[in-house]
DNA sequence: CGAGGTTGGTTCAATGACCGAACCTTGGGT
DNA sequence: ACCCAAGGTTCGGTCATTGAACCAACCTCG
């Protein structure tokens, strides 16, 4: 059965019952995931995304659309006179984190050997287990409690003024600062 | 400036300094997560990826061989005279479990409305808790010791095969019997 | 022996996604 | 009036994905 819309390549994992196929539908595209982490970096701003991520601008637009209609992030007016939107993440998107925490757990464990930033329980300092929880207080850490620190291996004097921003420790979803000004 | 080598779209997210970035560019291609999913639950040969996943041919081949080359399956011989190979997953592999669990919850929490399988401490046959963990034990539960356990809500009497063998409660990384003799 | 089946692929034309560069728009700032 | 910044849209070219067809080694059955 032909259906009437011709969607081939894209998105849908038609014959596959199972909640992994549905959430890879989602956000299984290309870049879709680093936009999730930046925006759990506390990024917000298109331009931003754009320069740290170098993806072209084009898809940056198709994502964030995307993105705000799943309902994983939300475009919030900022200011008035020039109107200008930010895009922030929602609980739905907050709640990727354990994900994407266990995938780059994985990515540098197997592939990679200097570790770039490391997670902490802002109220303890102490370093996050594989899911994001606190070894020593035993509790899952709020995202907004978690302190990411940047560690040697991560090059120091990048071009971007969103990684210069983000070499700085932070907690996660708290905005990073780029006032060019 | 047009560079000598053409990878324009593939695989890498050259400006990326993230363990989730490297992590992406080895999986995050299109099916390439749905098939390491299959071959946790055991799924081993050429033809029972192809119709469990309805993926295309020529896709399908290029993921098992860029899969192996990561380290991620491993392609063995299961018995001369016709010589026929069959992907297993490695410790690495194995170790995406906490990743495709978490992004599973994920999907069905915010996408779906019936749970279709639940997954079980073998030893106890306490449901485990979002990372994999068994409530009841305290300890991280082994993959090889995970039961999966069908739920209603899952199609009965599915076309292919294999998840007709994946009807019944099995272990993670148990081979499926498809012996279609 | 030859026909047909099973397994595991490769090849190919068509379609869709992605890329980078150029352009556009709204609203300041000077 | 002119230029700049933010946030896009448009467009031609390239790359990936798709589905269907083809290939090949080996086996089994008549």
């Amino acid at each position: 059965m032909v259906t009437v819309d011709g969607m081939a390549l894209g998105k849908d994992y038609a014959t596959q019952e199972c909640s992994i196929a549905r959430a890879l539908e989602v956000i299984g595209e290309r870049w879709t995931m680093l936009v999730i982490r930046d925006a759990l970096y506390g990024v917000r701003r298109y331009n931003d995304f754009l320069v740290h991520l170098g993806i072209p601008r084009a898809v940056l637009a198709a994502r964030l659309q995307t993105l705000t209609a799943e309902g994983i992030l939300e475009k919030r007016r900022y200011q008035e006179s020039p109107p200008r939107d930010e895009y922030v993440i929602t609980e739905r998107g907050i709640a990727l984190w354990p994900t994407l925490r266990s995938l780059g757990i994985w990515g540098r464990e197997h592939f990679q050997e200097a570790r770039l930033r490391s997670y902490r329980h802002a109220d303890c300092g102490t370093e996050l287990g594989t899911y994001g929880e606190c070894p020593a207080c035993g509790t899952l850490v709020p995202v907004a409690d978690v302190l990411m620190v940047p560690e040697p291996g991560l090059s120091q004097d990048p071009a971007d003024p969103v990684s210069k921003a983000l070499l700085k420790p932070k907690r996660l979803l708290e905005p990073v600062e780029t006032t060019s000004a």
